[in-house]
Order: structure tokens, then C-alpha cells, then sequence
DNA sequence: CCGGTGCTAACACCT
DNA sequence: TTAGCACCGG
């Protein structure tokens, strides 16, 4: 027990060592909170809680799985042990309860984009049109009620085009949810809260059983998650949330900060903790984090310290455009490579996916290995949805969604107006898809090719799912893969390369399957669809060994790497457009860059573009407003004011299009273009960099060529 | 009904 | 640049 404390710092140990009740950690960054936790549960098992009776949450599986390994290596004894995340811990506890709110244990979890293509149909039915609003924008607006526990009826929908349609499709999602037996990603977090609510039971059943409650990143909690957490400790108060306020960067899911000031509240005899030594950035790191965030004024004052004095002075880069920026920042990992630092210590962080295109096309020029984690997932591709639909309906036969996609996948002489007979008369009669896809003799108006299609879909699907309960989650995609003609399918439509792209990708999601088994050997294909189900971005798939990578500054949030870039320090991007007229929004803004800075143990590269290209259009930036708060003797030259002078007339001059002579080539003049020809000018849009010409090549067309890229020969 | 083609609009952050 | 959609020919 003594080894386990030994070598903590005081107030670590407090945090380790506090008795029974409430307990809130305030730690900053690098103060070792992961640790805190780690030891304080491992303190817990060598006092003689059973395993089974510690439930720690975390944010991501990844952050669970360190997590739980980390406790394993302090106190073997572990197994047992609940660490997952919010949204796994609730389907495990649904998995069990649920059917007490009338859905059935095998339901499906619907992602955004299952979620959307619902919508999209639903409100096409309603007679609305998903190009005046987009489902995904009906989605994100449910999903934002749901996070702050409003259901629909309770929401504020004045004039609100969205909140108008939504007051019709939301009732209706929420039935056909039902129907197929499928939960949202909130759903999963809102009906465990209801079940607690509904069957006190219940309630008092897990919240007996977990003796202690440890909740990780605190600050991103919202109302649901902090109520659950509230209700998981209500038969003991055993509670223990760690956080740090300066580093909330999800307000967008609901998170809010006032849960630490709520918890003080709700629990007056909490005891508090603060974790103020950084064992990670050195000093000037910490410092320039220090100044940056102290420009927020919605914050309680915290004094981090390090015993790292100096360190090597941050570096500031600027360039001309966006794709300039990315190849000097990859230039510039290049040299942290030659210094010595390991790939996979170096991370380069973007406040927007969009920015990874260009860092991906840098990075391969300069020929440095790196992952992209996050960003499009490999289970958004279009060959996995597929094979998923499948085995999801394996499991769960009512999936409206899933039914409609497996169905055409491959064809079989079904198409969209069968599909709809085929779903109502299966709610109907209250039957599933798959039933009635079983028996098409009933569903009028079918060619005998879909009948027979339809009659092999649900064949095989039973033949699958007398198997789903003992073969393992591998034989089951195998099976899924060649019994439906899957891998045939692929070959036979699309282009060979694209065929074997598809295929490596569907070898991908075997060598998942086969990790699956190995870790839960017992768990089959359930396992698999909830682990595919619940991948956070952090999660990904293998690593691919020691290279640079690549995320956004949500993704970075607890990782730490000995150097660091961040790009696109301009306004409107960090800070971003959506965000800047409010001070609230702005300060979010800045917990993020806040966030990013302090991921960095030794080098850190801040960078910015002066112009960019989005939407098809050149756009101007302004350096962000952040790197005006940085002191500017951490940096080793503060060169842009100078530079801005000098360089600027000439790079400019560079970038934009030669001026042409006179009026230059106006309507009427004839051009000559690589691969259409010949063509005269009809008329020129735009001005400076964003000209645009449209030209009429005749018998290739009219084209409309932005002058810079044109490539153009005036005749 | 299927699948390819060409047009249009848009483009946070995440479980 | 791309994703998603309407449209059209087989």
C-alpha cells in the first residue's frame, strides 16, 4: 500500500488517500490527474473494495483501456473493474434493463448518419422537403434538446424554420426509433437516466453495486451525464470527479462548466483538491498557455508551476496561403525528425478536419509517414455501413434503417417504392422487415426477381442468426462477406482498383472482429457491433506503428506528445466564424487553443495562413487575436510584424494572376486551354484572386475557370 | 429498378 | 474540392 502513495506529491496524495464521500479534483494540465485516478482506484482494491463495485468513466474507450491497464499494472487483482465511457457503461446497464421501457435487449445503436437517413425519410412522408432543411441540421438540433434534457413539446421553436418541422418529425423519430428497436447516441444516456427515474428499484439496484464512482474530464460532462453520475452514487455518495475548468471544450454537447460549481453545491461537504505542479511543458510553454488563458474572464484564477525552467522558445510561422502554411509546417516536422525526436512524439493539431487535406498532401511530399486520427472514419465508409447492416440486422431484425440499406446490397430488384410496401406492411401487421421479406407472397406489385431476392435475404439472415450466439464475431463478418455475395458484388460493379481498395478495407474490419474475440472471447458478434458502434475518434483502429499524427484539438485533448504544431491560427478559424460574436463562444475558443498548447512537452510551432482557399473562393485571414496574447519573449523571433512589411508586396504580387494589360482579357477575347481547346470568353465574374472567367469552348462546353488555376493561353 | 453522369451547394468541434 | 442529388438510359 505504501509503494502506491510513495511517490506522489501531497496534494496527489490527499486526492488518493481521501476517505469515503465526495471528493472534486481540480487539476490543471499535466498534473498527473490520469494518475490521481489510476492510484486512487488502485488504493481502493488494496483496501478491500471488490472490483466489481468500482465503476471509473473516462472519455473515450482508448483513455478506458490505458486506464484499466494502468490500475492492472499497480493492483493485478482487477479484473472486474468498470471503466468505459458514459455511453458504454449505459448500454451494458441497458443491455440488462431496458426491456422494463418496452424496447427488447437486442437493439440497435443508431450513429448520425443512421440517424439522418431516418429523417430524411421521415420527413419526406411529413411532405417536407430535405433540401429546405437538411435532416442532418433536424439532427443536430434534436441532439442538441437532447443534451440539455428537453424532449420534444418542451423545446422553444418560435419562428425557428428548423423547430418548426422538427415539432412534426421529432414524434414521429422517436416512434419509428422505436419500432426498429434502435437508440441514438443520447438515447443511450437519456433512457438509462429515465430507467433510474421510472424504477427506483432499478436505481437502487447499480447504484448499491457500485460502491465508488470516479468521473475523468469532468468539465465535459453535461446535465445527463453529471445526473447519471449523481444517480450511480446516490446509495453511498462515494463520488469522485476529476476536471479542470480552463479545459471544457465541448459546450456544443451541452457540457458545462457549472457542473464543478454545482458539485460543490450539491455535495456542501465535498472535499476539494487541487492539482496545480505541471510535470509536463517547460516553462515557456506554460507560460505562454498561462497569459493566453488568463484573458478569460468567466474562469476561477489557478496558478500552475513547473520545476522545468526555460526550455527552447516556441516558434512562430507564417505563409502566404493555407498549402504553404501545411508544407513549411511539414518542412519544419522534417527537422524535429533530424533532432532526434521519434515520430510518433509529434502531433500536429487543426481546429477544423478540412485543414488535414492539406498537412495529408504536405506530409506525402515530403515523404514523412503519419496517421490521420480521426477525421472520416473508417466505419463511415460505404462497403462497412454495408456489411454492418447486415450483421446488425442479424441481431436485431426490426432495423428499418439497416433493412433498407442491406437489401440493395447487393441489388436484388429491389428498389425504393418496394422498399416502402415492404416496411408497411411490416409495421402494420407489427412484424419485422425480415419477416415479411420472408413471406413476399403478400407484398402486391413485386417482380419475381425481388420476390426470390427477398426470400434468399431472409433465409440467409436466419441461417446467420441460429449461429450469432456461439461462433465468434469473426466467422460471423466472414460469413456475412461471402454468403450475401458481398465480396462478389464488389468485383463485379466497381472499377479494379477501386474493388481492391474496397476489399482491403473489409480486411480491415476482419482483423477487428478477430481483436474483439481475442479481447472478449465470449462476447461474439453483440460485442463487435457494440464496440464498432461505440468507436470514438481518440479510438481508431490499430495503431500503425510510430508516425506523426495528425487531429483536430478536440481529439488531442488528453494526449501529451514532446512536439507539437498548431496550424490555422487565424481569425475565423481559431477563433472560428461560428463562435466569434459571442464572448462566451470566443472563450471556449480560447480553452480550446488553451488546450492544444498545453499537449506539448518541449517544442511547440504555432502557424497561421494569410489567405485560404474555401468554398471555391480565396479568403483573406487575420492572425488570431491568441497569438496576440502569447508574451512575446517566449517566442525566438516575434517576425511577423517585420516581416509583414517586407515580404508581403512581393508574395502578393506572386499569388495573384498577372495583371493583364489594359482591361485585360475581357469578353470576346480567345483563349486556349489544354484539354478543351479553343474558346472565347463570355464574361469575367469576380475580382482579384477569385476572377472568374466563363468561357465558351464550343463543342466541349461552357466552362467557368477560376483565372489562377485556369492555365489559360491568351491568343 | 439500377447505376452512371453531371450539376449544385457547402464546408465546426464529437459519442 | 467534394458530397449529395436529380435525371436519364438500359
Amino acid at each position: 500500500m505504501e509503494e502506491l502513495i510513495r511517490d506522489l506529491n501531497p496534494p496527489q496524495r490527499e486526492a488518493v488517500t481521501a476517505g469515503d464521500g465526495p471528493v472534486l479534483v481540480v487539476a490543471g494540465p499535466g498534473s498527473g490527474k490520469t494518475r490521481v485516478i489510476t492510484h486512487r482506484i488502485a488504493w481502493l482494491l488494496s483496501r478491500g473494495v471488490p472490483p466489481w463495485r468500482i465503476i471509473a468513466i473516462t472519455f473515450t474507450n482508448k483513455a478506458a483501456d490505458e486506464m484499466r491497464e494502468r490500475v492492472l499494472r499497480l493492483v493485478p487483482a482487477g479484473t472486474g473493474l468498470w471503466v468505459s465511457t458514459f455511453h458504454s457503461a449505459c448500454v451494458r446497464i441497458l443491455r440488462r434493463e431496458i426491456e422494463a421501457l418496452g424496447y427488447k435487449n437486442s437493439f440497435t445503436i443508431y450513429d448520425t448518419a443512421d440517424r439522418d437517413r431516418l429523417l430524411k425519410k421521415i420527413m419526406e412522408e411529413e411532405g417536407f422537403s430535405p433540401r429546405d432543411v437538411r435532416p442532418a441540421a433536424l439532427g443536430r438540433r434534436i441532439s442538441w434538446f437532447k443534451n440539455r434534457a428537453l424532449g420534444p413539446g418542451e423545446h422553444l421553436g418560435a419562428g425557428n424554420e428548423i423547430d418548426v418541422i422538427l415539432e412534426k418529425v421529432w414524434p414521429v423519430y422517436r416512434e419509428r426509433m422505436k419500432t426498429a428497436n434502435a437508440l441514438d447516441f443520447d438515447d443511450l444516456l437519456l433512457l438509462t437516466l429515465e430507467l433510474f427515474h421510472r424504477f427506483p428499484s432499478v436505481k437502487e439496484k447499480w447504484s448499491g453495486r457500485f460502491l465508488h464512482v470516479l468521473v475523468d474530464e469532468f468539465q465535459d460532462t453535461n446535465k445527463i451525464q453529471y445526473d447519471l453520475a449523481k444517480n450511480l452514487s446516490s446509495a453511498h455518495g462515494n463520488i469522485m470527479v476529476v476536471g479542470d475548468p480552463d479545459q471544457s471544450i465541448y459546450g456544443f454537447r451541452g457540457a458545462q462548466v457549472r457542473n464543478i460549481l454545482d458539485f460543490e453545491k450539491d455535495f456542501p461537504a465535498a472535499r476539494i483538491v487541487k492539482l496545480e505542479q505541471n510535470y509536463r511543458s517547460t516553462e515557456k510553454i506554460l507560460r505562454a498557455a498561462g497569459t493566453v488563458i488568463s484573458n478569460n474572464l468567466a474562469r476561477k484564477e489557478k496558478d500552475l508551476w513547473t520545476e522545468k525552467r526555460g526550455g527552447e522558445p516556441l516558434d512562430l510561422l507564417m505563409a502566404p496561403t493555407a498549402e504553404e502554411e501545411a508544407l513549411r509546417v511539414a518542412g519544419r516536422v522534417r527537422s524535429w525528425l533530424a533532432s532526434g525526436v521519434s515520430p510518433g512524439e509529434i502531433a500536429v493539431f487543426y481546429r477544423v478536419n478540412a485543414r488535414s487535406r492539406l498537412l495529408e498532401a504536405a506530409f506525402r511530399a515530403e515523404g514523412i509517414d503519419y496517421r490521420v486520427v480521426g477525421a472520416l472514419s473508417f466505419y463511415q465508409r460505404r462497403e462497412i455501413k454495408d456489411v454492418l447492416a447486415w450483421l446488425r440486422l442479424v441481431v436485431n431484425p426490426f432495423d428499418e434503417i439497416s433493412f433498407s440499406r442491406a437489401v440493395s446490397a447487393p441489388p436484388r430488384g429491389v428498389g425504393g417504392k418496394s422498399l416502402e410496401r415492404i416496411l408497411a406492411r411490416a409495421r402494420s401487421l407489427g412484424l419485422s422487415p425480415v419477416d415479411v421479406a420472408a413471406d413476399p407472397a403478400g407484398i402486391p406489385r413485386l417482380t419475381s426477381k425481388a420476390k426470390e431476392g427477398l426470400a434468399a435475404m431472409a433465409k440467409l439472415l436466419g441461417s446467420l442468426r441460429a449461429d450469432a450466439g456461439r461462433a465468434p464475431a469473426l466467422e460471423m463478418v466472414r460469413r456475412a462477406l461471402e454468403e450475401t455475395g458481398y465480396l462478389d458484388w464488389i468485383h463485379e460493379t466497381a472499377d479494379p482498383l477501386e474493388a481492391r481498395d474496397r476489399e482491403a478495407n473489409l480486411d480491415e474490419l476482419l482483423s477487428a472482429a478477430a481483436q474483439v474475440d481475442e479481447r472478449d472471447p465470449e462476447g461474439g458478434l453483440a460485442a463487435f457491433l457494440e464496440r464498432v458502434s461505440l468507436v470514438s475518434d481518440q479510438d481508431g483502429l490499430a495503431s500503425k506503428g510510430e508516425v506523426v499524427q495528425l487531429m483536430t484539438l478536440h481529439t488531442a485533448k488528453g494526449l501529451e506528445f514532446d512536439a507539437v504544431a498548431i496550424v490555422g491560427l487565424e481569425e475565423g478559424t481559431l477563433p472560428h466564424l461560428f463562435s466569434i460574436d459571442s464572448e462566451e463562444g470566443v472563450e471556449e475558443e480560447r480553452r480550446l487553443f488553451y488546450v492544444g498548447v498545453t499537449r506539448a512537452r518541449k517544442h511547440l510551432l504555432l502557424s497561421f495562413a494569410e489567405s485560404m482557399m474555401s468554398a471555391g473562393e480565396w479568403r483573406e485571414m487575420e492572425r488570431s487575436r491568441f497569438l496576440g496574447e502569447i508574451p512575446q519573449d517566449v517566442f525566438n523571433s516575434w517576425g511577423p510584424e517585420e516581416e509583414d512589411q517586407e515580404e508581403d508586396p512581393e508574395e502578393e504580387r506572386d499569388l495573384l494572376p498577372p495583371a493583364p494589360p489594359g482591361e485585360g482579357p475581357g469578353p470576346g477575347a480567345r483563349v486556349r486551354h489544354g484539354s478543351y481547346g479553343e474558346g472565347v470568353i463570355k464574361a469575367v465574374r469576380g475580382d482579384k484572386r477569385n476572377k472568374r472567367l466563363v468561357v465558351d469552348f464550343g463543342e466541349a462546353g461552357t466552362k467557368i475557370l477560376l483565372l489562377e488555376f485556369s492555365d489559360l493561353e491568351f491568343l
